[in-house]
DNA sequence: TTGTACGCGTTATCAT
DNA sequence: ATGATAACGCGTACAA
């Protein structure tokens, strides 16, 4: 390679590989090569010579330098710490990463993504140790979480999806899971069912203890009894059949499960015992997931818009980006009751 | 925040930000500074010193400058260019990310990615933007691509998951799709069925092409006719129900299908009909994720060890970082039969 | 509008 | 073993 004073380069191929290689094939200074890439104020003949030069050369930027130089790097960083075998058994983590996905690309942001294959402490090194990251979209389901305190303790711009008690100062995209239980859990008393369960999702989350108390708010409120009728699930659906056998035992009327997967689950228990859904056992899930519309009998459930809160994560992010000085960003999106023949769809009971 | 002559800063924590601060902070010169953290030959008592600061200080080096001064980022891009509703509709590229983002997590080394929310040239060009990446993993399953081409054709270091006719010369990791195709097929042949049917995949990925030029080989050595018993589908569950209902049209004994999603929706389209699987139609899949050995009757079909080629990849890509100098790293997997009772489980026919 | 010159925070080379 | 000092390639005040 070639070098002059002021450090211009030449591959083998005559290519331009510096603003300063350009800068002497234009005849102009590096400083006005720069403010055509970046669209400074340039004379239109100018900017014309010169775009026709960058555009034969196809000479990029070096990312490194213009990152050191700009301290903006355009890439953040996504950290979804989940259980492997949770990560992608439903579709709730997928559409979740491709909403972010989404709107990022959109606005041509990059991402850097880790998942659950490591510690949480070595994680949350690693996502330090990018300091160019612009910021950061961590997932927020556990009630005791190192990355997310570890992020939230940094100076990087940080959106959770999901948020605990704690994190009420940050920003955060999440939905009202409490609510959102107590609706199902009323609609299945609104059945005339008395005897209802409850299959959690993994103790420990936020998901799932929110969702366990906006069950027992609906039953208390309607008189009752919950004792002895919350089986411990992990959203899985392996969880499900074995939570719902519990159940069963039991003699519950309805369930409402703690997301969709688990209710497939419960779905196939029940049936393995002969009962009928919803004559015998009326059934409830959570999410919405394709999965719902498709078990037999369709499946009632709560719809979050999952994809909506990765958009609305990103979305964030983004802006507290653009404008630091703006206060936290926190999003509650809507949820919805969606009400399939897995608790009206037979013969009614009484 | 202050400033010495040698770029030494305090923020107003009065944490050390710079190498120059810890210098400062040490007496020592930013070189051994800098040879502490990288690993250079230091004084063992000087070692010392400094770690504790270092401890002490949370001092976190600056990636852009790192990446800018030494020209390795760590960091590696991963494009995964596919329709959405292909994307995690099954457990292929789950699975896939999976293998990449854990071999990759292993080896200290971060990750970007795109996935096909952008089109093809759009990615092209933003991949190639983030000139710090220090390679590339990019899946390569359509016969034309533009990301594939543009990245071969660049300097980047790149690994392809699949590979076209033209990609010989590049390093990839892929299965013998048209052998195990043809393994399949034979399978079926060897139950006594003639009338063997095809569901292909996306016509235009090398995937889908192979697997019929298996099917197609299989079925002419046996002298058996392949005309108008292939369907095309796209390995969605809902063409593999499309197509195989125009399969049973032409009566066929027997269905080898591109992908397990697609042998599932032949599945439901058999029993649509009235038709017992294996007894009157036989069934076969590829992939063997995990759904295979759900469906009842649990499916026939090919293992390939989707997880295991993205570890591969990864591998292959870092292997090659570290020895540039080495040839193209070309990793042929092997797959493996594994007969279910979609294809022998019931009463023999004949 | 354009050019000059400095700074970004490292790594790496070369003396000592 | 350690310390100057020169890259690394770009952004951007400031001056012209």
């Amino acid at each position: 390679v070639a070098r002059t004073a002021s450090n211009a380069t030449w591959g083998a191929d005559g290519q331009a590989r510096t603003l300063d290689d350009l800068a002497a094939l234009c005849g102009v200074s590096r400083a006005t090569v720069s403010r055509v890439i970046n669209g400074g104020p340039v004379a239109e003949t100018t900017r014309r010579d010169v775009m026709a030069v960058l555009e034969r050369t196809g000479f990029r930027p070096n990312a490194a330098a213009r990152t050191l130089a700009s301290g903006r790097s355009g890439v953040v960083g996504v950290v979804m710490h989940v259980d492997p075998h949770l990560l992608f058994q439903d579709q709730y983590f997928s559409q979740l990463l491709q909403g972010i996905a989404d709107h990022l690309a959109g606005e041509g942001a990059g991402m850097m993504l880790w998942l659950g294959n490591r510690t949480k402490a070595e994680i949350l090194d690693h996502v330090l140790g990018m300091s160019f990251l612009d910021g950061v979209i961590v997932s927020a389901h556990a009630l005791v979480d190192p990355i997310v305190d570890g992020l939230l303790s940094s100076n990087v711009p940080t959106v959770l999806v999901g948020h605990r008690r704690a994190d009420l100062s940050a920003s955060y995209v999440d939905i009202d899971n409490e609510q959102a239980a107590d609706l199902v859990t009323t609609h299945l008393i609104s059945l005339g069912r008395t005897r209802i369960g409850h299959i959690t999702g993994s103790r420990g989350t936020v998901h799932a203890e929110d969702r366990v108390t906006g069950y027992q708010r609906a039953m208390r409120r309607a008189g009752l009894d919950a004792d002895g009728l919350v089986a411990d699930g992990d959203f899985n659906v392996q969880s499900g059949f074995t939570a719902a056998a519990t159940l069963l035992d039991r003699s519950v009327e309805a369930i409402f499960c703690a997301n969709d997967a688990s209710a497939s689950g419960a779905l196939e228990a029940i049936r393995t015992r002969g009962l009928r859904v919803p004559e015998d056992v009326a059934l409830a899930g959570f999410d919405d997931l394709e999965l719902a519309a498709r078990l037999d009998p369709p499946l009632t459930t709560v719809r979050q818009g999952v994809r909506q809160q990765g958009i609305e994560a990103a979305r964030a992010l983004l802006q507290l980006l653009q404008d630091p000085e703006r206060s936290p960003r926190r999003v509650l999106l809507p949820t919805e009751l969606v009400v399939r023949q897995s608790s009206v769809g037979g013969v009614p009971r009484g």
